[in-house]
DNA sequence: AAAAAATGTTGATTTAAGACAACATAAAGA
DNA sequence: TCTTTATGTTGTCTTAAATCAACATTTTTT
């Protein structure tokens, strides 16, 4: 997944018509990192893969990552734990 | 959006009550980089938060960002620099 | 084909990320 | 409540990321 997003950033800089230079330089890092992260380099920060998007205006498909409203296996990994219906009621209750 | 995704993917650890640590663990880094994380540290190696999301059964949902096939803006670009129909053809076909 | 520009590669230096210990605080369970 | 567990915080140390210079190689342009 990491080498297919940097191939992916790649792929958009050279359509953009952007040296490895230029994108670097509007992310505020060296050549050699976005060298690194058109390789899917592991180690790098997040912030370069970030920025290269925002520079290339392909952040805002990050957005979606994630989201909790679309975690299905994690909603109802947290429903089965607190269901919504029927509240617990204290035996007391009917207690006097 | 990195303070958003950090916050997405607490969520989803809570979720799945799992503790940082044992999160941490699956992915192979120590408690305090998943603790950065979770806020959304710039500087954090993309490995840690991908390696979040794969423990989380997550990664899948980033095969899209930055797909070429859905960069509009940068199919634009390119078609307008080497277009597909009509191959410019030299004025001298009609030259004798 | 020649010149220029872009990218790849290597080695050295600087810097900061990550690991860890130790302790504080907060949350959860008995 | 008391106890345990989870998380936050601070400081130190080690390691590796990031930068840079210099040169090789590739690609593009003329």
């Amino acid at each position: 997944m990491l080498t297919r997003l940097g191939k992916n950033i790649r792929t958009a800089r050279l359509r953009r018509k952007l040296t490895i230079e230029e994108l670097a330089e509007r992310i505020g890092v060296s050549r050699y990192v976005v060298a690194d992260l058109e390789k899917g380099k592991p180690t790098t920060g997040i912030v370069a893969y970030f920025g290269a998007l925002w520079a290339m205006g392909l952040l805002d498909q990050m957005g979606d990552v994630a989201d909790p409203d679309r975690d299905e296996e994690g909603k109802v990994l947290e429903s089965a734990r607190s269901p919504k219906t029927a509240p617990k009621r204290r035996v007391l209750d009917d207690d006097f």
